[in-house]
DNA sequence: TTGACATGTGCGCACATATGCATTATATGT
DNA sequence: ACATATAATGCATATGTGCGCACATGTCAA
């Protein structure tokens, strides 16, 4: 049996996407991005240039970055170029957005909730007093 | 100076919280996520009910989740209720995605995006060949 | 081929954190 | 007061990971 409420619950796995987070939950790979926005595109001296981090450090986030799809790269001769993908990082939050807020009306206890017609009823959202309490 | 590249760079500071992706890096958080989902409001004990891991290590993580201000708390008696705060999660990713949209006109290299003309000028984004090079 | 340059990788260190157990704190009920 | 129930906290530990160093790999220019 799949109530609407054990959907929404699912679609939290599919929402929250926990190896794309974990590239964005680090100072130091923000501050790469950050360069990468400043400077458009460089090799990744370049982009290590100002950072206090190790050169090797820098590549290692950048290959993190590239396999989730938050950078894109090319190479060319001994250069490897680093480039944000703007466009793909606009789509994740998107994704994970429309993905998210079908959750907000479970948010709420009660049964009213796991069906359909409680989406549009405004009333149907403001119990929080007679559920446990026990 | 501040060019609008620059402006873009900095707010990615502003954009990428790195505190409110590292609340969403964990598995085990997410998990406890969909869950609220599920039963949409519940004590420890019975959010920790079904999950793995210990209930004071449950306890730890919605602890965080509300210092993030990805759940809502509410003491009565001796039981601590969590709730997802599903507004507050779509309002942060609309917040994210608002501030992440003006960085993809930057995400190409040149000097031509540093210019406000530039952001609509589609054809101003198609230079990828005379730049680099060494 | 040789040397210089840019990057990738193996390794170890230091620190962060997720986890579990034991204990303590707070509230409830008899 | 006492026992019980729920949650928070202190502590130890295992795992994860950011980091730098040394070296390997690969490329370009003589």
């Amino acid at each position: 049996m799949h109530t609407p409420r054990q959907k929404a619950a699912d679609a939290c796995l599919a929402a929250f996407d926990t190896e794309w987070f974990k590239a964005l939950c680090e100072p130091a790979r923000i501050e790469i991005i950050r360069r990468l926005v400043l400077v458009g595109r460089a090799d990744i001296g370049d982009i290590a240039e100002d950072l206090p981090q190790d050169r090797s450090v820098i590549s290692r986030h950048l290959q993190f970055l590239e396999r989730i799809n938050i950078v894109s790269v090319e190479r060319v001769g001994r250069h490897v170029y680093y480039q944000l993908n703007g466009p793909a990082l606009v789509e994740k939050l998107e994704t994970v957005l429309a993905l998210t807020r079908p959750l907000v009306p479970f948010c709420c206890p009660g049964p009213e909730n796991d069906t359909v017609a409680a989406l549009s009823d405004p009333g149907a959202m403001k119990n929080t007093e007679e559920f446990p309490h026990g």
